[in-house]
DNA sequence: TTCTCAACTTACTTACAGGTAAGTATAAGG
DNA sequence: CCTTATACTTACCTGTAAGTAAGTTGAGAA
């Protein structure tokens, strides 16, 4: 069998071109900023990514691994509405401080018109999964009286998406204070009260 | 007295790259992109503004301009706060059918940290300006019974402008179907019922 | 009439972005 | 030992961004 070179160049790439795109978007990093700190030359990255649209479906990929891998626990289907939402929360927090306001989707949607059809559709996909999750997490709430609100549990998730999508961009200009009253304000709005 | 010259140069510029900037984001549009259709070279650009910066502050100033304008109807002081409140709305959803889901703030974000202190203040000031607005007329409204809420009205407000943020960015990715389900929602959660 | 100044244009420069083609070192396979 | 593939480097190219310095034009002031 062959075996592979111990190279984790493809790999440092990535993990830098994730960083900087959740920290910058799309258009505020160049090949420089990654090839640079690695001590390796720009045409090191266009050999694993031929051109930049490439390396930006690499990073949809990696940010789905990452995401699956970090919100797996509370995202499992089954477990209690509030500990789900408050992953949620604390996933946000985190990401916050670890310097990255910007998620994703974030990242993508300045320079949306530049992306081809697929990035699109993977982005698209992406967040119809998350509405889908958080409308069956607000179904469970209600049904096991952990919540209490009006409205259907879809319009309910969106909403809900979009004020954590708000709030971390109000984190990059404003710091993190208003994070807790945004959380403060779901859980009220949950009838959540404890 | 000297008679200003009947140029309408600097006001073109400003016009366009405010445009472009509420649609692409800083860096999403280059004096190219501004001059080209004026029929002036990028010069000229540069001899209005001298660098990119104060290009910047002066778009920050007419975003405030034509916010005060647009916004003055239903932002003054004294109306029912259930008018105030759907203006907002009804401004979101315009701006969003200009081809301009992104605000001032979004287009800001992403690049924020290679803006000068100056801008940061005012965009900072701007952010302030409006929770205070938007908290007044949450006060006013649970005063006046037109809302039914719990929490404090800051947070509250808080919470409706990080949702109008997040939605603005959703409609950029998704169109406009979220947005009337995020309205809805907010009104249901502010006890709207009629 | 001449002077002056605003509002440009012309003609550059520097820097950097993304990208390519051709060459090279290394290691494993046959 | 020779071949082949991988993982690069060297040395380019084109395009574009922001910015500058010096020259031009036209209108009003002195």
């Amino acid at each position: 069998m062959t075996v592979k070179a111990a190279t984790n160049t493809r790999e440092e790439i990535i993990d830098r071109a994730f960083q900087l795109m959740l920290q910058r978007g799309l258009n505020g990093f160049s090949y420089r900023d990654i090839s640079e700190p690695m001590g390796v030359k720009n045409a090191a990255i266009h050999y694993h990514f031929p051109n930049k649209m490439d390396l930006i479906k690499a990073l949809i990929d990696e940010n789905h691994r990452v995401l699956r891998r970090s919100t797996s626990e509370f995202m499992a289907y089954g477990g209690a509405a509030r500990v789900q939402l408050e992953g949620l929360f604390a996933f946000t927090l985190n990401q916050c401080n670890c310097g990255r306001p910007i998620c994703m989707v974030g990242a993508l949607a300045i320079d949306y018109d530049e992306l081809d059809e697929e990035i699109k559709k993977a982005n698209n996909s992406f967040m119809k999964d998350s509405v889908k999750w958080l409308t069956r997490v607000m179904e469970l709430g209600r049904e096991q009286k952990e919540f209490d609100f009006n409205g259907d549990p879809m319009s309910k998730a969106v909403s809900i998406l979009a004020m954590i999508q708000g709030a971390r961009q109000m984190a990059r200009v404003h710091g993190l204070d208003y994070l807790e009253n945004i959380f403060a304000q779901i859980r009220i709005d949950l009838g959540i009260t404890e």
